[in-house]
DNA sequence: GAATGTGAAGGTTTTCACAGCA
DNA sequence: TGCTGTGAAAACCTTCACATTC
């Protein structure tokens, strides 16, 4: 039960659920520069290789946000994804490990339009340490803990090497930070109540592989 | 049905089941730098916090490489894991689009480690054609569909923007590319024969932003 | 007429539980 | 005894099909 009033869930939502919720979003977006005022089932699924069934028991756990005859009205919807995507708001953001990925990541024009804001960098590099990287600073590592804790920061993207990524997280998790998103590729330990999500990048190439290998037929795109 | 005696479909495996193969594949080398002979089904779960009989469940889709009372030979299964994923051969990769994400892509030691190899990159932006790209050739992506059919290189990864991602992605299929592996946020159409995977980065900061504001307790961690 | 919202059906994936083997 | 390999059961997710509403 949620005390906020926010939402009540009925149904405990699938992860595929609120992954396609992602989806939902970014073609609604789509359609609203188009300037649709509606969509149906049938068009969203098309454009993200769905069925309109699918997208259909997906909104519908959140509510009913459709008219039967017409669809569903883009803006509105849209708006109301974001609001369950709890990206109707900003989050500010820390990136540990300002190297390869991690450079990149600050430039990453998705992350801004959905508002996440990187505000804070962290390395171990003393070259980098003080400076400014595409205008944010970048602070010492070692201070993680104490750093993150004063800030109202509550997100934190890894970028750093797997052979850290267990000590800087430990930091991370003492500063009181809830949700972390990893890309190093390695399984880190967190308490049960931190919400830690792994990016492995190789993972897809290596479906690819595994594909073309042995002739797979897939289910479905993702 | 399959020809090449590789391997032989009795049942369709699931897009999960490889995916857990990447992980076990992960877990097995770090057991192999960590001098083991041998892994029980318990163990390894534990490691990519899986449970033993879902690693008992994917292994056994592909043969039976324990041995019981045991385990499993460390050196041995992640070999015989690699031949299934392909990736005990090395492939050669083209890398399209040298921007933010796609620099950064050029360096990732994962790719490497897991025989992908990154001989060709393409741009659009006169500076860089030409040019050296840690080592890299960086050539005019208007040549892309020459150049990529007369090379060897069958997997292209699209670091485009999304505003381009169709055409170039055109081009990439006219070369006779069966695989491509996309990072533009955009749904790509292609035919029915070619393997496209999708990474969409901001999905997974989605998820947590959700997870923060809905107090959701996941089924498990991905 | 057109398209949503949703129980019920169908399919897929995971977990259980135990026989079988070193 | 310890741990694999695997049918069967359970859980979960997707699709169907249709009553319902505009």
């Amino acid at each position: 039960m949620d005390q906020t009033g926010e939402m009540v869930n009925k149904k405990r939502i699938s992860e595929s659920t609120i992954h396609r919720l992602s989806l939902y979003f970014r073609a609604l977006s789509q359609l609203e520069r188009e300037n649709n005022e509606t969509v149906s089932s049938k068009e969203l699924a098309k454009r993200e290789k769905l069925t309109p069934a699918q997208v259909r028991k997906d909104l519908s756990f959140f509510g009913s946000f459709g008219t039967r005859g017409l669809g569903y009205p883009v803006v509105e919807l849209k708006n109301k994804i974001a609001a369950i995507l709890g990206i109707d708001r900003s989050w500010k953001v820390a990136l540990v490990g300002v190297g390869n990925i991690g450079s990149a990541l600050v430039g990453y024009k998705e992350f801004t339009k959905q508002g996440f804001q990187i505000v804070k960098l962290f390395d171990n590099d003393q070259r980098k340490i003080g400076s400014n990287h595409k205008g944010i600073e970048v602070s010492d590592i070692d201070n993680i803990k104490e750093e993150l804790t004063e800030s109202d920061i509550e997100l934190v993207i890894l970028a750093v090497p797997a052979a850290v990524a267990q000590f800087v997280i430990d930091d991370v998790v003492r500063a009181g930070v809830k949700a972390i998103l990893n890309f190093a590729p390695i399984n880190l330990k967190v308490p049960d109540d931190i919400y830690l999500r792994n990016e492995n990048m190789s993972m897809e190439l290596e479906y690819l592989s595994f594909a073309m290998v042995n002739n797979h037929t897939p289910r479905k795109v993702r």
